[in-house]
RNA sequence: GGGGCUGUAGCUCAGUUGGUUAGAGCAUCGGACUUUUAAUCCGUUGGUCCUGGGUUCGAGUCCCAGCAGCCCCA
């Protein structure tokens, strides 16, 4: 191959890593400075023509989706030349392509909605914007004003007459092809994944639209969205452990509270009737696709309702937001083909267990047998805790769904109704989807006295540190003040917007996921 | 906490049994081009092979430890 005469190189190996006194900061073209230095070169060269690299504000864009559509009823018939005298149109956008014929350059332009193509003409826009088509790099922003018509190919393109330059990017982007592939990457720059990942924004988009639908059908229901402390002196309210933080000014110890529960019931008791919570939450346990230490919960609670008004509101809640983030009625996640066809199936959590177990569920003999025959321990364990293990390891991951699963074992549910006649079964159910957790409702358990007694119970079987060995004294207390019989209902967002977008993790649903800190160079 | 996999240029990736100076595409820089669209063509530049030890005449490659990430399990 060829040989050039790389005579630096030679030399190369006798140089003092610290010869010179001041290193050039900007280093070969092809290094990460380098690539940098060709950039602010051109940024210089904008400023000499009297051009702010930073931009101002540039009124009028008309959104890309929106000038397509204009192009879309203007397009000429196949293998018809493209009349040339197309409607005017102001965009803005960051370039994603760049391509130089000459003295015709042709840029992708991305907006919010859309790209689009431009044509630069050096004649066209004359030697007053020529020079700036000069210092154009993939990733800057810029604003164009032209014409609105098709390419030669058939491309629908903006003929540009003016080029407002808006701001200067001074990063590579990734491959123009492959955009950024390192999951690591695409969550720590998460603004680089939401210009190139394919789907990215549209998820994220996604995402915003379910919560706004959430919102609306609870609005609509008359509920009250309201705001519980996120920091606590002690966190109740689901078994979780919390993150501890500390007050300096009180001088006093904080926990980040686990769950939105116990406050939002002492509104039911303050007469709030029907409220709601959507925020985050935060749980110091561990990581993996379907789990976040921060993520958001919804809570919702409506006096004289129960856990039936809550599959209801739950089905209400799907719907909607299905409809919101544009998914369609049957679709795989998982590896689960899931049909969001209402009414949602329900089935007893007895029934399912038994059938796949073969064993009689409503036995504590029956099923610790059967637990023990599958190696979960059973000694000294309370059996339906022993029950609820065995329920995970052969049922929960057939569980294709959508299916609402009722009537737990009471013991596993400390906060919720006993069904009447039956102190041992409690009025809750849990929806699953593709063997996984997406909603939790109860009859809320509002008998003071029991309440107490289970707190008490929960705290002779836990470990200190574990937050649901918190006796709420206060919240005790409001219960006798009375608080209406109520229905009340969770939703873990960040997996209804995974379920909804089809996503096979919870980092692709959360912009910012948690990562340990990277060493800088 | 245990196991498996991954880490090479700004980005996407090759790299043979351990063997000479670690390669490609994109991006950059220079050149040609007024209808390109992952533009093309010619040329050019760019490396802490994650970090630190070790084995070896010789390590991107083998061994040990660590860091970061992904997946599975408890």
């Amino acid at each position: 191959m060829a040989h050039s005469p790389h005579s630096d190189s030679q030399n190369a190996g006798s140089t003092p890593p610290a010869a010179t006194g001041a290193p050039d900061p900007a280093g070969p073209k092809g290094t990460s400075a380098g690539l940098e230095k060709a950039r602010r070169d051109k940024l210089a060269r904008l400023q000499a023509m009297g051009i702010d690299p930073w931009g101002s504000r540039f009124d009028g864009a008309l959104p890309i989706a929106e000038v397509r559509q204009q192009g879309e009823a203007i397009a000429p018939p196949p293998g018809q030349p493209a009349p040339d005298d197309g409607p005017q149109v102001r965009v803005a956008g960051r370039i994603m392509l760049l391509r130089s014929a000459g003295s015709l350059v042709f840029l992708s332009l991305a907006d919010r909605g859309g790209r689009i193509q431009i044509m630069l003409g050096k004649k066209q826009v004359g030697p007053e914007v020529w020079p700036i088509v000069d210092c154009l790099d993939l990733g800057d922003v810029v604003g164009i004003d032209g014409r609105l018509g098709h390419s030669k190919t058939g491309e629908m393109t903006i003929f540009a007459s003016q080029l407002t330059f808006l701001t200067k990017s001074l990063e590579t982007p990734p491959d123009k092809f492959h955009g950024l592939v390192d999951p690591e990457l695409r969550q720590r720059m998460r603004y680089l994944d939401l210009i190139h990942g394919e789907g990215v924004r549209e998820r994220f988009i996604a995402r915003s639209r379910i919560v706004e639908a959430v919102r609306r059908v609870l609005a609509d229901r008359g509920y009250l969205e309201v705001e519980g402390p996120t920091l606590q002196d002690s966190a109740g309210g689901a078994a979780a452990r919390p993150f501890k933080t500390h007050h300096n000014a009180l001088d006093m110890p904080l926990v980040m509270r686990i769950a939105l529960e116990l406050h939002l019931k002492r509104l039911l008791v303050g007469g709030l009737e029907r409220v709601f919570e959507l925020g985050r939450v935060y749980r110091n346990e561990g990581v993996s696709p379907r789990h976040n230490p921060e993520f958001t919960m919804l809570e919702a609670y409506e006096a004289y309702g129960d856990y039936s008004s809550m599959m209801d509101l739950t089905e209400a809640i799907f719907l909607a937001a299905a409809q919101a983030a544009g998914t369609p009625e049957e679709f795989v996640w998982m590896g689960h083909t899931v049909s969001l066809k209402p009414p949602f199936r329900r089935a007893r959590y007895d029934d399912l267990l038994a059938e796949a177990t073969g064993c009689d569920a409503t036995d504590p003999a029956s099923v610790v047998a059967a637990a023990a025959a599958r190696g979960i321990e059973t000694a000294g364990r309370h059996p339906d805790v022993v029950k609820s293990d065995l329920f995970e390891a052969t049922v929960e991951e057939k569980l294709s769904g959508p299916v609402f699963v009722i009537d737990y074992p009471a013991a596993v549910c400390p906060l919720t109704k006993r069904k009447a006649g039956q102190p041992h079964v409690a009025e809750r159910f849990e929806l699953y989807v593709a063997g996984i957790e997406l909603a939790n409702a109860y009859t809320e358990l509002n008998d003071p006295d029991l309440q107490e007694k289970l707190f008490r119970t929960q705290l002779a079987g836990l470990a200190a540190d574990d937050s649901m060995a918190r006796m709420d004294h206060d919240f005790i207390r409001a219960l006798r003040h009375g608080m209406p019989p109520a229905g009340g209902l969770g939703i873990g967002i960040d997996r209804l917007v995974m379920f909804l977008t089809a996503a096979a993790s919870i980092r692709d649903v959360i912009l910012f996921p948690i990562h340990r800190p990277h060493a800088e160079a």
